[in-house]
DNA sequence: CAGGATCCTAATCGATACTG
DNA sequence: CAGTATCGATTAGGATCCTG
């Protein structure tokens, strides 16, 4: 980080906009946070029961993001031990039933892969 | 890569399934090819050219990848220069509405952000 | 409890060169 | 054309320690 390098970078990013767009799912946590959030608010320790593989400093960054891009909410809570819930916008909302979906398909492909034993390429 | 560590790693992967479904899109490319394959059948130098940020190398570890989950169908045509078309399977077609819906959703917050100039935290 | 700081591993990706 | 191989750079992620 910081050579130069012989790189061109005269070009700033094509980047077709759907990939803009995808970045909303980025990472391997944020369909979860999304997932677990639209049961209701949840606070930050609740999160990380929910995703137990998930460790605080990503679970935070993930968060950090959703929050900068409007897709979830963070408000803390003056009680004694802080504490910080956050919960689904009302655009956040509108990405429940997109991941459903995937999680619908994700499933059944796995049913499907149950019944062709890794067919992989040139089944001979 | 090779090196034991000390990491136990005895627990294999409690992994909510929710993730497991989630893999279906994971990189960065992984929409984009299921997206611009939602228009019809299209070949290896095709898709270069819709995503031209996408490296040969990495174009090629995703459609295997799509492939070998049953998102993608691969097939090679006896043409001359040998060419080999790619298209979406039937589960993948399910795969596009969720695509959709995502893409809808971040350019709906992309709307949003124009409206409020970066409120961040503690707008003080 | 919530999360910042540091350090390190692992996965992903792009560029380039080469092959059937 | 449709890849494959190698290398270097970027990035997500985990573990541990520490703080308001």
């Amino acid at each position: 980080m910081g050579l130069p390098l012989r790189r061109s970078k005269v070009e700033p990013p094509p980047v077709c906009p759907l990939t803009e767009c995808m970045t909303l799912l980025r990472g391997a946590w944020c369909p979860n946070v999304i997932w677990y959030l639209s049961g209701g608010p949840r606070r930050f320790g609740e999160l990380r029961v929910d995703i137990p593989r998930v460790s605080a400093r990503v679970l935070t960054a993930r968060l950090r993001e959703l929050e900068a891009k409007g897709v979830i909410a963070r408000e803390v809570l003056a009680t004694s031990p802080p504490s910080v819930e956050y919960s689904l916008t009302e655009l956040g909302e509108e990405l429940v039933p997109a991941i459903r979906a995937i999680v619908r398909v994700g499933m059944r492909l796995n049913e499907h892969a149950q019944h062709c034993p890794t067919p992989r390429r040139k089944a001979a």
